[in-house]
RNA sequence: GGGCGUUUAGCUCAGCUGGCUAGAGCGCAUGCUUCACACGCAUGAGGUCACAGGUUCAAGUCCUGUAACGCCCACCA
């Protein structure tokens, strides 16, 4: 027996230093045209550039390299192009609070200029953390392709697309109320504000009428905006108010008079039926003063502090502030009826978390209406498919009641928006380049819009941007469309719906053919991850503990489709566990020997060589490799890791292995050489089959068994391909003797169960009897009785149908035989009786459901035929069973 | 207010188009330093598949309703 050179446990950190450079240097994760070969291609979600790796990340490119490795491995052209995200709001705000902190500087201290040069400053020396990191994940993106969405050509897509929208009349500029982040004082999208559940107050407040004659009640959330309202509105229907419409109020606090109108949206079962309309700052009132032509009285600064407009009394409180002012002020008036308790959803800025303020302010639109239509066709007809597919509903749902998306940003870190207004007349030039002079009245100062573009307005671009559209060149035609788009079900909006439309748009195509929606990662206790909740591991130390293969496999193999996973770093044990397993059985392998010459194919196998086992796991990984196949080309991650495992431990390891032992210490060298040949080939197809979720081990192990020569790679290998059924015939790899084979497997566990039951250790040689009942299944164990004997540790197994014990002796029943563990005088009667009773037990349920049915001529006469014969033959091995263990059962009372 | 998802062993989850004496991992119990692996091996215990109806020869699997938990969308002051 050789030494192992391997070591006994699997060191993951060995292999990770050492294989990722080499994949690297030798341009593996290039992505190349190869004519012939169809392209496969991938973007990344590109993270922010002030991110870090988080386990989201991790689940979500762990994905990506799985589909990136097998579909290289089946002979596509890969190429997956990574690259980050500016983040606009979130980078400058990073940045802007690195000044205040360490020089107590503002962006505005610094200027536009001075404050860009350090942002970019701040990229280069910090961003792209994550893009480092991802390499220690082990995924195979192509580096030299690396982009950023600030870089000067996908700026020139950015450009490009506007100009052309603008053009086609879809982009404009317009005077709406848009939301209105006061911390980070920009404007939002509709996407960018989310809703939380507020308790506040409904304070009804008295309005009194100009000319004295009493007054009418308002119900408001935000009594501070009154100071702001032109109007009062009550339902036209509503009796109570008929008389006072076209009456004038005298607004308290303000003093201004404004008017009682009547619109339909008013519901008078609501507060009092009577609005406050304050239009400025209220999407609704905004609505009714458009339809009614009122006033709009903005009475807040950019910060949501009060202007000159809220009147002196209040002019620079915060609104919180000016809303208690008010409220006492109303107080003392003796104005205020009555303060309900009240929960209402308030919305709240993602970036700035704090409450929107809608203002009105002049801000750039797209239309999307146009946009969304073939996008929905696009997804509707199955061209691009959704996985899971019930994100399509909710994608509908989006897409149909689509608004315009407000794109301009009051920040400096981004895309300026390619617009100028001249400075003589009211014109504005949109163009790809500076314009010099004005088309309309030849002016010769225009000056640019001070705003940049939302980020997503660049990210929408990114499947096309990064091979640098709107330059046409043949990585453009070849890698366009992508194939399979990963990413969370939480950007479907702000992202994937936007990508689609894009992609139809600009290119006419659609960007990807399949969008896998990944599962979000909860903590053990279901909680979400998070940096504030301290729950959020960081993956760098979870890959120098467990290794980087165990943590994707991990990862996979908890991630079900479309629900969350519940993750805790121990979990990673499973995998550290798997990838030492495999780790073990190459080790185990090694010391057998040189790897056979002829391992990679079967071709001139003589079947009459095979043993019952080599058969059986020949035909267990054809069936494994089907599944797997079918799993990954379905999306099925979950289900590829799950029977993994199964396939490799329990059938590999757990019955193959420990059955080719026999060969490998058996006397025929034949025999040990076919067996090592079908060992080498299966297990070449487990490393292959595994390599996409473990990229690491499975190289290293492809290598140390000298499946490959030191310039190879387990990554250029070919995927492994089902037999053909001419093969299997060849090969005899029939389902009754793969199903034989099982039996005896089962027979081998009742015969270790009576070990077990006896306390008779597996270390521990005995004789065995096996009586088999069953002529086909006799043949089966006396072609190969070595392996029985192996796997069940005999010192000798003898093989007799018509074995008859001389007294009792401790014995259990299988389908298609018994065994008997000859143990004279040691036996326990009344053990083995109680151990046969709850088999018999067990049978008996099992016989009276069967017998049920089959007495049921319902059931006989409508279920399928081969129903009823699989339960007819069911019933005839169970009653067997039954009556075998019945006679044992009589035969040891007699002996009591 | 709409929409979606989840509910199967102590825990985390499998279980496709209905045919199951309901599976795995962890944990648990018992025994093993057996010549690959204690990151291991062997054996075993553990479930009226959330609840109530219905369809069917047959339901964890389909339909209806209920409950709990979670997520998304939504301008009712």
């Amino acid at each position: 027996m050789a030494s192992p050179d391997m070591a006994k446990a699997y060191d993951p950190s060995l292999a990770e230093t050492k294989w990722y450079p080499r994949w690297e240097k030798r341009g593996y994760f290039a992505g190349k045209i190869e004519p012939g070969k169809e392209p496969y291609t991938i973007v990344i979600p590109p993270p922010n550039v002030t991110g870090m790796l988080t386990l989201g990340h991790v689940l979500n490119n762990t994905l990506q390299d799985i589909l990136i490795r097998f579909e290289k491995m089946r002979g596509k052209s890969i190429c997956w192009v990574p690259g980050t995200d500016h983040a606009g709001i979130a980078t400058q705000a990073k940045v802007e609070a690195m000044l205040r902190e360490e020089e107590g500087l503002t962006r505005r201290d610094l200027g536009r200029e001075a404050f860009l040069a350090r942002v970019w400053e701040w990229k280069e020396k910090y961003g792209g953390t994550i893009i480092r990191q991802l390499r220690s994940l082990g995924t195979a993106c192509d580096w030299e392709r690396e982009r950023f969405t600030l870089d000067q050509r996908l700026s020139e897509a950015v450009e490009e697309v506007f100009v052309r929208l603008y053009e086609k009349g879809l982009i404009y500029r317009g005077t709406r109320l848009i939301n209105w982040c006061p911390k980070t004082r920009t404007a939002l999208s509709d996407e960018e504000v989310y809703h939380q559940t507020v308790k506040g107050h409904l304070w009804h407040i008295r309005y009194p009428f100009s000319d004295g004659s009493g007054h009418l009640v308002v119900a408001t959330t935000r009594p501070e905006t009154m100071l702001g309202d032109t109007a009062v509105a009550v339902n036209p229907q509503d009796e109570r108010f008929q008389a006072l419409i076209g009456k004038k109020l005298r607004l308290p606090l303000a003093g201004r008079e404004i008017p009682v109108i009547a619109d339909d949206w008013v519901k008078p079962e609501f507060g009092t039926g009577a609005v406050k309309v304050t239009p400025a700052h209220d999407p609704n009132d905004y609505e009714i003063g458009q339809r009614h032509g009122l006033e709009m009285i903005n009475i807040f600064n950019d910060d949501a502090t009060m202007n000159e407009a809220a009147g002196e009394d209040f002019v620079g409180m915060d609104r919180y502030e000016c809303r208690e002012s008010v409220v006492q002020q109303l107080t003392e008036l003796g104005l205020l009826v009555k303060v309900d308790e009240y929960t209402h959803e308030v919305g709240y800025s993602e970036r700035g978390h704090v409450a929107v303020e809608p203002r009105i302010s002049a801000q750039w639109f797209v239309k999307m209406k146009t946009l969304a239509e073939p996008a929905i066709e696009a997804v509707n007809s199955g061209r691009i498919h959704f996985h899971p597919e019930r994100w399509v509903k909710t994608y509908n749902h989006w897409m149909e009641n689509i608004r315009d998306w407000c794109i301009s940003r009051q920040l400096w870190w981004g895309h300026r928006i390619p617009a100028y207004y001249c400075q003589s007349c009211e014109h504005i030039e949109v163009s790809r380049e500076t314009p010099t002079r004005c088309s309309g009245c030849g002016g010769t100062e225009l000056r640019q819009d001070e705003d940049v573009l939302d980020t997503w307005f660049s990210s929408w671009l990114w499947p096309f941007s990064v091979f640098d559209w709107p330059h046409d060149n043949p990585d453009l035609r070849n890698f366009y469309p992508t194939q399979t788009l990963v990413t969370g079900p939480d950007i479907i909006f702000f992202w994937v719906a936007r990508m689609i439309m894009a992609g139809l748009e600009f290119r006419g195509e659609i960007p990807f053919s399949n969008v896998y929606f990944t599962s979000i990662i909860r903590d053990a206790d279901g909680r979400k991850m998070s940096k504030s909740l301290g729950n959020s591991p960081d993956p760098i130390d979870v890959i120098a503990e467990f290794g980087a293969d165990a943590l994707r496999y991990t990862v996979i193999y908890l991630a079900p489709v479309g629900t969350d996973i519940r993750y805790s770093n121990d979990k990673c044990e499973l995998g550290r566990n798997f990838a030492n397993k495999l780790w073990n059985a190459a080790r185990f392998r090694q010391i057998q020997g040189e790897i056979s010459p002829d391992w990679a194919n079967l071709d001139g196998l003589d079947k009459s060589q095979l043993r019952p086992d080599d058969r059986w796991i020949l035909a267990r990984a054809d069936a494994a490799i089907r599944n797997l196949t079918t799993h990954l080309d379905q999306f099925d991650f979950h289900a590829y890791a799950l029977q993994l495992y199964d396939f490799v431990w329990s059938e590999f390891c757990d019955w193959y292995v420990e059955s080719a032992k026999s060969a490998f210490y058996g006397e025929s060298e034949e025999r040990k050489r076919t067996t090592l040949r079908i060992f080498d080939h299966v297990y070449g197809q487990v490393l292959r089959l595994m390599h996409p979720v473990m990229p690491f081990v499975t190289e290293e192990l492809y290598h140390n068994l000298g499946y490959v020569g030191d310039e190879g790679s387990v990554m250029l290998a070919d995927w492994p391909r089902p037999l053909e059924a001419a093969e299997q015939e060849r090969l005899g790899l029939d389902p009754t003797l793969v199903e034989l084979v099982a039996e005896k497997f089962r027979l081998v566990r009742a015969g270790r169960n009576l070990r077990s039951a006896y306390n008779i250790p597996m270390a521990q040689k005995i004789d065995y009897f096996l009586k088999p009942t069953d002529a086909a299944f006799q043949e089966i164990i006396e072609r190969d009785p070595a392996s029985m004997q192996t796997l069940l540790n005999a010192s000798k197994l003898t093989i007799d149908a018509a074995f008859e014990p001389e007294g009792s002796i401790p014995s259990a029943v299988e389908k298609h035989g018994l065994v008997y563990m000859p143990l004279t005088g040691l036996i326990d009667i009344d053990a083995e009786l109680a151990r046969l009773d709850k088999q018999r037990d067990e049978l008996l349920r099992g016989l009276s459901a069967l017998d049920n049915k089959l007495s049921n001529d319902k059931f006989v006469s409508k279920a399928p035929a081969e129903v009823v014969q699989r339960e007819r033959q069911r019933q005839r091995e169970l009653r067997e069973k039954f009556d075998q263990v019945q006679a044992l059962m009589s035969d040891l009372s007699r002996q009591r």
